[in-house]
DNA sequence: CCTTCTAGGCAAGGGCCCTGACTAGAATGG
DNA sequence: CCATTCTAGTCAGGGCCCTTGCCTAGAAGG
């Protein structure tokens, strides 16, 4: 049975989560105003907003509406009760941990960030993840407003992710920058309710996906690792472990035209970093060899051939200031696609977890009323 | 708004929306029979009988319940009326065009294929798949049950097909059998509503997926023709154009170990037919050179560092006598992959072109009643 | 022929939403 | 300062949908 049983309870269900939408979009409405929004009638919104403040899940904020608007009785604005609740979103990079508390409406709650030394190692920085996470949960307390814990987490780890575990994996040859870190076990008791853990660049994309409205495209990251996330009919596809798009052993070209998987190029160019399986960012970007470029190419070539994008978005630190030359050369192929930038560039793994963890905040509250 | 507007006439649909489902997998039922699988009450589901009837959507069969099952009043079956309307699914290949008309049950009303002489010309093909439908119309007036056009078609192509026009697409230097011909035009006529077109590998992979209950997997077709279908949490991914899977032009492992694409690989191999751009099967098939072995088995790296499936399908005349050269060959790379045969064996795009045709025919009957 | 058992129908009731009218209450303007 | 005007919110009535419980129809079995 995929469609819901029909019951009166299902009517009623239905109104408040129109309801609940209308809250989360405009902030404070009053029952007029609801009425009018979600498309129910002004005795039916305000049965809702009734039952639903009874619930504790939406409140009379004592405000009035301004005379301002012109004559007429004035009217009470009601809102989400903090109740609600809030959600994590974590970003865990070599760099350092920062994560964010945001409530319904998707305002920033609290922030915070611990830094972590190079080169990173594991314990370091599982130790700051803990150290983010206890600082917001200080500065939420501080704050008064809100008690009790996030009902939710959403991580970005710079790493790949294993989709049933949220555990971070290391994969063969390929650059391992964070170590494994277990995300949910470490939030495990900061946060009532799940945790999603899922790799940075699925996040970035997600970042792009919503500011730009493309269905279809693969955002290629290029900095310390590789990574390329897929996003197909509108979502990121993660695969069945979550491995998608991790790919240093894809076949390319090489510097002679030889076959050779990715990661192997920059080993024999010399730009992976002693002692480390990451790639060495400033050397690769004083001598930006062209070499590198047909690599990138290759891997464009396998995704247009493979996904079908609309778009090739290109995001990391050498990413980004290649992206002429990558362009170029993936006009030359026999299937050319657009290439450009991303667009997100203030954190952009951030802000796609952030997005994520606010939509699933706000499920969370419509579903637990139903 | 996502979910829908809550009212009464939405609880109304959704329990007609029960009853037809039911109706659909369990062929006849009586009114009682009908209350107890859907979960509504007696006198609600005699209501939505009484309105379906009235809408032409359903009809007493005649039958009653047969005394062998107990004692006990005897009731009357209801069924889908004729009139919800049949369903096409065509399958063009070079070999010919196969098209059949289902119901809402999924039976088959009528099938009828017209060959195609080799090679096959644009021209030629066009003509037997125009035959072929005017044959199904034939019959189905033969039969005398159904009046009326098919509601829609559910076409299968072995080529590439634009997702916007559904046309068939040359792409450079890729093999391409059939033509440019464009369904949607050829069988506008013949049928009363949308006509979908997709290439024939997704179309397998569509009738795999059904088979099994895999969420992630490639479906690699290795014939005259070279495909791979993307399926991707549950669902074909198409791409933008829906050329996602036309691997022609995915840079592999070449015979010499130098980057090729590997359609290339069978050109330098002298495996393409003289005078057209399909691989020789039977050659290949003579031969079985490792440098093909190799080749897939970068096409299949490829699909698992982007897409990271659970499995791979191999399909086509020659892939499945070279699966398990192939899958030893996919257990040498860093990371490995689960490489199988296609379980649907007899006609698996027609057999997911219809799966695909009933389904809509079904979503089409819902949705003409709500 | 009577009992038994199931299909189907009928009546009553509760709940949800809607319409339309009414009340509350503040700003505007003379 | 008071009547007017206009909007927020409530109330009453009604329609519709689904449910429960009971009743009738009607065939099989003893």
């Amino acid at each position: 049975m995929d469609p819901a049983k029909p019951s009166q309870v299902l009517l009623r269900s239905l109104t408040d989560e129109h309801v609940l939408r209308a809250l989360m979009r405009h902030r404070r409405l009053t029952r007029a105003e609801l009425s009018t929004e979600t498309g129910v009638s002004k005795p039916t919104a305000g049965e809702s907003v009734r039952r639903l403040t009874e619930a504790g899940l939406v409140v009379d904020t004592g405000e009035r509406t301004p005379g301002g608007r012109g004559k007429g009785r004035v009217g009470s604005y009601y809102s989400l009760a903090p109740q609600v609740g809030t959600a994590l979103a974590v970003s865990i990079a070599p760099e350092g941990v920062v994560a964010e508390c945001v409530d319904a409406y998707g305002d920033l709650v609290a922030r915070a960030q611990a830094d972590v030394g190079r080169p990173a190692r594991p314990d370091d920085v599982a130790a700051a993840l803990v150290e983010a996470v206890e600082n917001i949960e200080a500065l939420v307390k501080a704050g008064g407003m809100i008690e009790g814990r996030p009902r939710l987490a959403v991580v970005s780890a710079a790493d790949p992710v294993d989709r049933h575990t949220g555990r971070l994996l290391q994969l063969p040859d390929a650059p391992f920058l964070l170590g494994e870190i277990d995300p949910v076990a470490v939030l495990g008791g900061h946060v009532d309710g799940p945790v999603h853990v899922d790799n940075d660049v699925n996040w970035a994309a997600e970042a792009e996906r919503a500011a730009n409205p493309l269905d279809d495209f693969a955002y290629v990251f290029l900095d310390e690792g590789l990574g390329c996330a897929i996003v197909s009919d509108g979502e990121v596809r993660r695969g069945h472990h979550g491995l998608s798009g991790e790919v240093a052993h894809l076949i390319t070209v090489g510097p002679q035209g030889q076959a050779m998987p990715l990661i192997e190029v920059f080993g024999v160019l010399g730009l992976r970093r002693a002692g480390s399986t990451a790639i060495d960012v400033d050397r690769l970007r004083d001598q930006r060899p062209p070499a590198v470029v047909t690599a990138v190419g290759g891997l464009i070539a396998a995704v247009t051939t493979l996904i079908d994008p609309e778009l090739i978005v290109i995001g990391g630190r050498w990413g980004t200031e290649l992206v002429d030359e990558i362009a170029a050369e993936s006009a030359q192929h026999p299937r050319p696609v657009r290439v450009r930038q991303a667009a997100v560039e203030n954190e952009p793994s951030l802000t796609g977890a952030r997005a994520d963890a606010l939509q699933r905040l706000r499920e969370l509250i419509i579903r637990t009323e139903a």
